[in-house]
DNA sequence: GTCTATACGGAGATAGAC
DNA sequence: GTCTATCTCCGTATAGAC
């Protein structure tokens, strides 16, 4: 693996552990193997690693989202296998972190990419509830937008219950009472 | 104001804005409009003055949370005001932020208060969801403590999407879509 | 109680040699 | 491309005077 490569997925690693507040130049590298000098010779600086690496977190989660949202089954199959996959709980979300950043929520560019996935998810959910209720496979009593919305905030909300308990059941709670929302019309 | 007490507001500030990770020591005198040898007088450090501030933070938020959860009305309405409550949804929740803060999550002592917050905001939604089911209120299906966890977790994730696009639309959204899973036996 | 002085390491980067 | 030197602030205190 290329240095480049090396700094790029170690600021990933950081940013997802530990913020871009708490993140240092120092760290990446230690953590990438690589010099000072090599770098800065990559990278203009701190802000251009972060921005590459926030980019790059947020099309694999959006990728890895697509999957489950447009795979096979139903809507509710399909809903169903974005909350059920299988996380990092205890870790977070390597994208949803970053909104309590403030130098990240400060920064336009940087907030750029999370903007755009949570746009992105809410809207491709929101698709797949309004095929389910189109289907007369959910109820029609729901709202698309706001069951969403929900269920999106199910899971990043579930992430952060899970980390003040440092156990991943109340997460797996969380997403249990989400699927209560598209439980199959009886 | 006693200079202690305005130490202590502005760590309060500074955690809800920045985090732990985030926040300087000098950061806190400057808000606080105290020297250096006045902070240390009163306190043994960062980490003595994140602690005091930490405890009263998720003491207010539990106070606030139990007014409403225990105040007049059925189950669906105490929810309802709960997740209804106004906030100030772009700062985020000045407790759950706090789960994001590697520091905190890595100091029993610091994470605490916050896992003990929102440990009791569950069990606390799940007694009232037990409660609305019992009086025949709410649908027999639900699970109480998924349920719970669900709701919680639509706030705290709310917070997350509203932060991400900086409009509190997502977060509105977001507890539109809870309120569904205690929408009314019909 | 509050102030000023002092300390030492780290954050975040630039410069130039190799 | 990578290394080492250097730089300027800041973070996080401690010490002792007033």
């Amino acid at each position: 693996m290329s240095t480049r490569e090396r700094l790029l997925e170690a600021t990933q690693e950081l940013l997802w552990e530990r913020g871009y507040v708490g993140m240092s130049p120092k760290a990446i590298q230690r953590e990438a193997g690589a010099g000072q000098g090599s770098m800065y010779h990559h990278f203009a600086g701190k802000h251009d690693l972060a921005l590459a690496a926030i980019r790059r977190t947020a099309e694999r989660m959006r990728a890895a989202a697509d999957a489950d949202l447009s795979g096979p089954g139903t809507a509710a199959d399909r809903i169903g296998a974005y909350l059920r996959r299988e996380r990092e709980v205890l870790r977070g979300c390597p994208v949803g972190r970053l909104t309590q950043d403030p130098d990240v929520i400060a920064d336009p560019e940087l907030r750029r990419p999370v903007d755009e996935l949570f746009d992105w998810l809410r809207t491709r959910l929101s698709e797949v509830v309004a095929e389910g209720v189109r289907a007369g496979e959910l109820d029609a009593a729901l709202d698309p937008e706001d069951t969403a919305a929900a269920i999106a905030a199910a899971v990043q909300g579930g992430y952060v219950l899970a980390r003040a308990a440092q156990s991943a059941e109340p997460f797996e709670h969380a997403v249990r009472g989400a699927l209560g929302l598209i439980r199959t019309k009886s």
